[in-house]
DNA sequence: ACGTCATATGCCGGTCACTGCATATACCGC
DNA sequence: GCGGTATATGCAGTGACCGGCATATGACGT
């Protein structure tokens, strides 16, 4: 997992959300549907591209796939995930999804993360 | 210039490197060429890309160009080129163009950024 | 005005990433 | 096994970027 990978994932809007949206936790596939307003190919496809880079790792749980940050946490990544909610102008969308995920996930039990009752 | 210019500039090997050189003080073309072994298209093609985004910019000195990380600096730019150095594995290119910029711009007056008297 | 050096631009073919649509796979409850 | 839900994959089209090659522009010295 080279630096070039890391920016690789963060120079697209879409997959920044993502990973926004990881960084406070693990998410399965329909609850970023959910949270981005986004269809399940589009996400699907960005996660795997982040996948094939080495950024995030998927686990199986029941019927869902559940995907968090890499477990070798990369530094550089978090720092800039970090720094994400205080960028001026961007800042808004970033802070709005991690509201809509606290929204999302409240409806689960709230030792979360993702139980087996997912009800997407 | 938003967030994702700045890493659409970081998500390329050689663009890195030209960041990584200009945030050391400004150069021309030809002193990126030596540098960076590379040859003049490509360059200048990286430069206009990244001007594009409004990374760098540029600003004519007799018959050379000389670019510049862009005046109204962007944190997470330079934040992100800050810790370049020591990003295990990539480091040590990073160092060696910093060694070799020392070099090429030793010939030059001690008090650059860049004399017309430019040796390229 | 001319030749030269430094740099930029245009075009082209190739690859890569993103989209949309269709389809396949995997798990679940029955 | 079947139908349903969650997710992944394959394919075709489009656009972005990259490399190479040729050529254009701009400044300088003479």
């Amino acid at each position: 997992m080279d630096v070039i990978s890391v920016y690789k994932c963060l120079c697209d809007r879409q997959r920044l959300r993502i990973l926004n949206l990881l960084k406070d936790g693990p998410l399965c596939v329909c609850h970023l549907m959910d949270i981005l307003e986004a269809d399940q190919v589009k996400i699907s496809k960005q996660l795997r591209y982040m996948k094939d880079l080495g950024m995030v790792e998927a686990e199986r749980q029941a019927q869902w796939m559940v995907y968090r940050l890499a477990d070798d946490e990369e530094p550089l990544l978090l720092e800039n995930l970090k720094c994400l909610q205080d960028c001026k102008g961007e800042s808004t969308i970033f802070r709005k999804d991690l509201r809509k995920r606290a929204r999302v996930l409240g409806r689960l039990q709230p030792d979360s993360p993702i139980k087996s009752t997912c009800d997407c």
